[in-house]
RNA sequence: CGGGGUGUAGCGCAGCCUGGUAGCGCACCUGCCUUGGGCGCAGGGGGUCGGAGGUUCAAAUCCUCUCGCCCCGACCA
C-alpha cells in the first residue's frame, strides 16, 4: 500500500482530551478518531491491526473447538425480560424503540440472545456440548467513558458461549478456553498473566481475568515469586500471618476502659496506647442495600469491599456515614468497637479471632478498651476472609511472597453454571429422559481494548513501538529525497520487489521533507524501517533499522528483500509459540 | 448522579475580568528556496465565537436557560 493511497493523518500536538498514552498515541498517530464521548472511528491504520489481532482470535477460538457465528447488535427487551436483566442491568443498558414503540436494547452482552438460539435447537445430551463465539460491536453506557480506546462505551469484543450437559464437560470447555487465550495473547507479543478473579455480579464457580502487564494498568494483581498463583486483588487470598509482637499492657479480667482524647485512628491510638496496631481491633460500620453491619478486622490491615459484599451478598455497599455510626453503636466515629455492640450483625476477619488480647474502641466518645479478648468479652455473627492483599504479603499456596503488579484486564472467562439457562428455560433431556438446566461458561475478550493495551505496554517518547503480530503494516518503505529522479526509481523499484516477496509493506511516497517521515514513522511505530535516500544510494545501500532498538544497518539494495526477511523471521521467531 | 472545569478555524490555544471591525501557532493553498529527524521567506483561503433567549446604540465578552466535552468521586461483564 502506498502512503498516498490510504488515509493516514497524523497530528503535531498531542489531543487535548487524551489523558492516558495509549489514546493520546492512537489519535495522534491517526488511528482513531473521537465521535462522540467514549465512541471512536477506528481509521485504516487501526482497522489493520484489529483485523490482524480478529485473525489470531479466530484461530486459536476455531482450534479449541468454538465455532463463530454473528448475533444481532439489536436485541429485543423480551429477551432481557426473559432473563430478568431488561430490570437488573440498569442504565448501562442502552434501551431503544423502534417505530412501533417497541422495547429494544443495543447489546451490552449477548447471554439472552445465544440462550435463546440454543434453547430452541438443543434439546437431548447427544446434542451437547455448544460452544460459539462471535467478534462483534458491544455497547455499554458507562457512567463515565475514559481513556479512548481503554474504556469505550462502543468497543469490539469477541465473546464467546458454552453450554453442557455437566459440570465435567464444563470443565474441559473452560481449560480449552485458558489455554486458547494464553495462546492469543502470547502470539500477539503482549506480556499478559493469568489470575483468579472474583465473578462479580455476573455469578459462577469459577473465573479468570487475563491481564495485559504494564505500569498504567486500572487493575492491581498479586502473584507469587516463587508459585503459579495469581489472583486480582479483588480476589486475593493471602497465607498465614506472622505472629504479633508480645502484648506489652496489663491482662484484666475484663476490658477496661481508657481516655484517649482525640485518638481516631490506628496510628493515633496505637502510639498513645504504646501498643502496636496489630494490637487494635479495627471496627467499621458499612451500609448496604439491606442492611448497616460492623465489620471487624485486624488494625494493620485493610478491608477487601469485594469480598465483604460476597460475604454479605448485596449488591452496593459503603461506609456508613457518622450520622449512621452514632446511631448503631452510640459512639461517634473513631470510637467504635464490637464490645456491647447489639443489634447490628457483626463480621470478622480471621486475624481478629486470632488475637489473644486486644484494644479496640469502646463505642463511647474520646474512650477505648484495653485487654480485649475475642470470644470473651464479644462473640461475632461470621468470621470470613475479609482481608486486602497486599505486595509482600505470605503466598496462601506456597512460602512464597506476593507481589503486587498493574495490568488491564483483557479476558474474562467464567463458570456462569445455570444462572441463564434456568431463567430462560434452557433445557435438555439426559440418558434417563430427566429434563436438566444446561450447564453454561462465558469466556469474553476485548478486541478493541487488547490493541489500546499493547501500546500501553509498548510505547516510547516518540511513539507506538507495536509488536510484529498487531504492526498495521509489517514493514514501512521511506524514500527521502522525492524531487531526485534516480532515488525515486530505486524506491519504487524495490518498493516492487518487497510487494513481490509478500512482505507487508507500507511504501511513504509523501514529497514530505525528512524530518517529517522519520517521526511519522516513528509515532505509528513500524516494526522495521527501510530507508531510501541518495547518500546511501550513491554507494549502492539501504538503510534498514527497527523500530524498537533503532539501531541502523546498511544493505546493498539488491539485498534488502532478503535483509528484510531476515529482520522479520527473527522478530516472529521471538514471539512466543505458547 | 455529586464536585470542578471547559466550549473561539481541521488541531492546540489567546482574547472575556474592564462590551466597540475576531487573533496566534500548527495544518491547508500558491510561489521561491531547501532536502537525513516536524526547513526558510513571501503571499493566501478558512470561524453564524456550542445553541437559544435577554441587557445594550453595540455582545466572543455581561445575565438566564440549554447542550456537548473533559477531570475528580461514586460506579464498572
Amino acid at each position: 500500500m502506498r502512503w498516498s493511497q490510504t488515509f493516514i493523518h497524523t497530528l503535531r500536538q498531542d489531543p487535548a482530551d487524551a489523558e492516558v498514552v495509549s489514546h493520546r498515541l492512537l489519535v495522534r498517530a491517526g488511528f482513531i478518531a473521537k465521535v462522540a464521548a467514549g465512541i471512536y472511528n477506528y481509521l485504516p491504520l487501526a482497522a489493520r491491526s484489529l483485523a490482524k489481532l480478529s485473525a489470531i482470535v479466530r484461530e486459536e477460538m476455531e482450534a479449541a473447538g468454538s465455532a463463530e457465528l454473528i448475533m444481532p447488535a439489536v436485541q429485543p427487551a423480551e429477551l432481557w425480560q426473559d432473563s430478568g436483566r431488561w430490570t437488573q442491568y440498569g442504565p448501562e443498558l442502552l434501551r431503544i424503540k423502534d417505530r412501533h414503540d417497541r422495547d429494544f436494547c443495543f447489546g451490552p452482552t449477548h447471554e439472552e440472545v445465544i440462550t435463546d438460539i440454543v434453547r430452541g435447537t438443543v434439546t437431548s445430551y447427544r446434542q451437547l456440548p455448544v460452544n460459539m463465539y462471535q467478534i462483534q460491536t458491544k455497547f455499554r453506557d458507562e457512567i463515565r467513558p475514559r481513556f479512548g480506546l481503554m474504556r469505550g462505551r462502543e468497543f469490539i469484543m469477541k465473546d464467546a458461549y458454552s453450554f453442557h450437559a455437566d459440570p465435567d464437560d464444563l470443565d474441559v470447555a473452560y481449560r480449552a478456553m485458558e489455554r486458547a487465550y494464553r495462546r492469543v495473547f502470547a502470539r500477539c507479543g503482549l506480556r499478559f498473566t493469568q489470575v483468579e478473579a472474583d465473578t462479580g455480579n455476573i455469578g459462577g464457580s469459577e473465573s479468570h481475568e487475563f491481564m495485559v502487564l504494564a505500569d498504567t494498568g486500572e487493575d492491581a494483581i498479586l502473584s507469587c515469586t516463587q508459585c503459579s498463583y495469581g489472583a486480582n486483588v479483588e480476589k486475593a487470598q493471602t497465607g498465614a500471618l506472622g505472629t504479633a509482637p508480645p502484648w506489652p499492657l496489663d491482662r484484666p479480667d475484663r476490658p477496661r476502659e481508657v481516655a484517649t482524647p482525640e485518638q481516631r485512628t490506628i496510628d493515633e491510638v496505637s502510639t498513645f496506647l504504646g501498643i502496636a496496631p496489630e494490637h487494635l481491633i479495627k471496627t467499621l460500620v458499612f451500609e448496604t442495600d439491606k442492611e448497616l453491619v460492623a465489620v471487624l478486622i485486624r488494625g494493620d490491615l485493610e478491608v477487601n469491599e469485594v469480598k465483604l459484599g460476597n460475604a454479605l451478598d448485596c449488591r452496593h455497599l459503603q461506609l456508613a456515614s457518622e450520622q449512621k455510626i452514632l446511631e448503631v453503636t452510640g459512639g461517634p466515629q473513631g470510637f467504635s468497637g464490637p464490645v456491647g455492640l447489639a443489634g447490628v450483625r457483626l463480621l470478622a476477619d480471621p486475624s481478629v479471632m486470632e488475637l489473644a488480647v486486644a484494644a479496640t474502641g469502646a463505642n463511647l466518645d474520646q474512650t477505648h478498651l484495653v485487654g480485649v479478648v475475642p470470644g470473651r468479652d464479644f462473640v461475632v455473627h461470621q468470621v470470613v476472609d475479609l482481608r486486602l492483599a497486599r505486595d509482600g504479603d505470605p503466598c496462601p499456596r506456597c512460602a512464597g511472597r506476593l507481589v503486587e503488579r498493574r495490568g488491564i484486564e483483557v479476558g474474562h472467562v467464567f463458570k456462569l453454571g445455570t444462572k441463564y439457562s434456568k431463567a430462560m428455560g434452557c433445557t435438555f433431556l439426559d440418558a434417563e429422559g430427566a429434563d436438566h438446566p444446561m450447564i453454561m461458561g462465558c469466556y469474553g475478550l476485548g478486541v478493541s481494548r487488547t490493541m489500546a493495551a499493547a501500546i500501553e505496554q509498548n510505547h516510547d517518547d516518540k511513539g507506538i513501538v507495536w509488536p510484529l503480530p498487531l504492526a498495521p503494516y509489517e514493514v514501512v518503505l521511506a524514500v527521502l529525497n522525492s524531487d531526485k529522479e534516480e532515488v525515486v526509481r530505486a524506491a519504487e523499484e524495490l518498493y516492487g520487489q518487497l510487494l513481490g516477496a509478500g512482505v507487508e509493506v507500507l511504501f511513504d511516497d509523501r514529497p514530505e521533507r525528512p524530518g517529517v517521515k522519520f517521526n511519522d514513522m516513528d509515532l505509528i511505530g513500524f516494526p522495521v524501517r527501510v530507508v531510501v535516500g541518495k547518500r546511501a544510494l550513491e554507494s549502492g545501500e539501504v538503510e534498514l533499522s527497527l523500530r524498537r532498538d533503532g539501531e541502523k544497518r546498511t544493505t546493498p539494495v539488491g539485498e534488502l528483500v532478503a535483509a528484510v526477511t531476515v529482520l522479520l523471521d527473527g522478530l516472529r521467531a521471538e514471539v512466543v509459540k505458547a
